[in-house]
DNA sequence: CATGATATCCCATACTGTCCCATCACGGCG
DNA sequence: CGCCGTGATGGGACAGTATGGGATATCATG
């Protein structure tokens, strides 16, 4: 399951996008015929991924902590409470929930961003910044990368 | 049984709120068509689920817990005691009784979020700022939750 | 036994989520 | 270069849900 590549879809009046057909035939492995989708914690965007993916995460919830367990509870709340299983449409579209869509800020165009085991869904112009931010990271880590194939045992002090 | 997502219900002058079709069909399969319902004991909301769960957590209380311990007689007694079995009316609602509206501070909204085998039934802005402490702390325990994932693999695609 | 408050039941209505079908855009293939 | 298949969009039709009220049972009380 490796998501890769972004592409940019319409959202319909009624909420509705069509999820990539590359996304779309990852996630048919899953018995479940759509994805689920969720609040990223750390970026102001969505983030989806197969259901089961979601079902290992709270069952290791279930098993690493005691029935009664408040950390446990916590994390289910935050996880499980904020996650959609939106299921496709003959079209292969998911229906955003207005929750989801307030929260990305996404109007009537999303962004699809494979990283991996999931995708992101992105509102254009906040990928748009968060996109620059990062290449500016990357550009950094590579130039260091760089320095530290070339000379080793110099690269400590070797901030270019 | 898995309740996931939130749903934001109106609550009629006579108590009654439709619980989400979601978490009705899953109750479905319970011999009881309706759900159980009592006061949380850490958090100022109310908790439901099937008739049958509570019985589990009751034998559960008698596993890890002494047969004569007093905590968990005391436990035992407000789950089992203060439990309500409600009963779906033809509409799929449910009758909140005062007791359970005034301590989760409900008046005309409920906020139904589910947190894997039982779903908790929120005042909407105490849900707001419960949930907004709950995702810094998830923030937090993104590497716990890393941890905990039996394929690493896995979590290696962008950060949560 | 009468009475008010409370729980049920039933019906009406506005929406929203789904499903189905038509149109378009884009590439690949005769 | 036009035909065709796949994927992306839009809209309309319908059924399932969420809500509100009013009428009817129930029950604890005075």
């Amino acid at each position: 399951m490796r998501f890769t590549a972004n592409y940019t879809n319409k959202v319909d009046k009624k909420g509705r996008v069509s999820v990539p057909s590359r996304f779309r035939a990852l996630l048919a492995a899953s018995e479940f015929n759509g994805v689920a989708v969720y609040e990223s914690f750390k970026l102001p965007c969505l983030e989806a991924s197969s259901r089961e993916f979601i079902d290992g995460l709270s069952e290791q919830l279930n098993e690493e902590f005691g029935a009664f367990d408040d950390e446990k509870e916590a994390l289910a709340a935050a996880l499980l409470g904020g996650t959609f299983d939106l299921p496709f449409d003959a079209e292969g579209r998911i229906l955003l929930p207005q929750p989801l869509l307030r929260f990305a800020g996404i109007t009537d165009t999303a962004v699809f961003v494979g990283v991996g085991e999931k995708f992101l869904i992105w509102e254009p112009q906040a990928w748009e910044v968060y996109r620059e931010e990062q290449r500016a990271l990357a550009r950094a880590a590579a130039l260091k990368l760089g320095a530290l194939r070339r000379r080793p045992e110099l690269s400590r002090g070797a901030e270019t």
